[in-house]
DNA sequence: TAGATTGTTAATCGATTAACAATC
DNA sequence: TAGATTGTTAATCGATTAACAATC
């Protein structure tokens, strides 16, 4: 029986994982829900609750949770440890600097290919000497899905215009998670269960942001 | 008594704006919650409980919303008719690409200008013609805030390093509202009341698709 | 010891869902 | 009329906060 853990405490987790992360404490180090409230803003009653519900108990009284202890339990939740490998589908700028992006590589995201239409970009390769990855033709797709049947996740970075018709295209061809670039809320056919997008994230956060900026109390 | 809108309910709000963009429906025509749910995934209910909360009564029994009156509505509670001016700091390649980011026009955003270090950057001018933004140097950044008073959001695209002391500089010139693109969680001194940051769009979406993956129900 | 911090429970708070009378 | 859809209330559900005994 497996509790299913909610978007929201997944965010949270992260959180901790990220700030013991910045803190790069000896392995052998504590740290108190105290100190995880400072970094991440998260209330230490909320860590507290947050572990107990998830059956983290490696906390010691005075003292906290042993930063080799919480990493591991942290990244067992997270997946972390399994890894994920993701395509980009998109090679503009958005793709390419995400292709690069720094989190892939402490978090164990592996970057495996771009994909993109404009033939000046296809057959070419990009990132650093030794992590170069290709950039394929759209239509190759399929194929490479087939080849690589560890590859379930992609993120989606090209012009709004060709989202929607890219991500039903993606989900034929098996991918499971998309993370959604384009500032345009992509559905999900009904009869689809198993895949899982996550939408603009981007333009949320800019609704957000303007929003707070005029409302602030 | 202006009652307080919780960030879900905003972030609901902007879907429903974003559907009404996409359907692109005559100004005169009827929108259901009905609707509204197929589009955006948002339960007819939760779209009605919205609207009643927000006290957007304008709906009609057995027809919906009037398209036109129900932008308006939107546009208020999200603040587009006002606007927002922003700057981009970090005019690397993901910088660049918010610049011309399609979800500003429609949405009344405008990019102002982009600050970097880089000398090669420095100095240039980035954008379709008629839209080019300058890119200025960091250290310009307390007088170009001071000139333009009504620049109070920063779009944070700078290296994962040089985040945290980019983001105090930005508050210390008196900038409210900041969206993080680093991978690292800012944080705010604890006396800084009035400055809103988002941090961390693109990670958290990344933690929650791969976590998504491996328990799929 | 005294103080700090955990694990856990209970209380509160807020958000979502369900239901339905009103009515076009 | 009958059916569809709103506005609104009440019920449910879930998430957060507060409190505190246990104990290192």
């Amino acid at each position: 029986m497996k509790k299913k853990i909610s978007l929201r405490v997944i965010r949270r987790i992260s959180f901790y994982y990220e700030a013991l992360l910045k803190l790069n404490l000896p392995e052998d180090a504590y740290v108190s829900s105290k100190k995880l409230e400072d970094i991440t803003g998260v209330s230490c009653n909320q860590v507290r609750q947050d572990f107990f519900y998830l059956g983290i108990s490696i906390g010691k009284q005075k003292k906290g949770y042993q930063v080799h202890k919480l990493f591991q339990e942290l990244k067992k939740i997270l997946s972390i440890d399994r890894g994920a490998k993701v395509i980009i589908v998109g090679a503009g700028r958005i793709g390419q600097a995400l292709s690069n992006y720094k989190l892939f590589n402490e978090r164990n995201i592996t970057v495996t290919a771009l994909f993109d239409i404009k033939t000046d970009l296809v057959g070419s390769e990009i990132g650093k000497p030794g992590r170069k990855k290709p950039i394929l033709h759209v239509n190759q797709l399929d194929a490479y899905l087939k080849e690589n049947p560890g590859v379930k996740i992609a993120l989606l970075t090209v012009p709004e215009e060709a989202a929607q018709e890219t991500m039903d295209k993606l989900i034929g061809h098996g991918v499971k998670g998309i993370v959604n670039f384009a500032p345009k809320i992509l559905k999900v056919p009904k009869e689809i269960r198993d895949v899982q997008v996550i939408n603009d994230c981007i333009g949320t956060a800019l609704y957000k942001i303007v929003y707070q900026l005029y409302h602030k109390r």
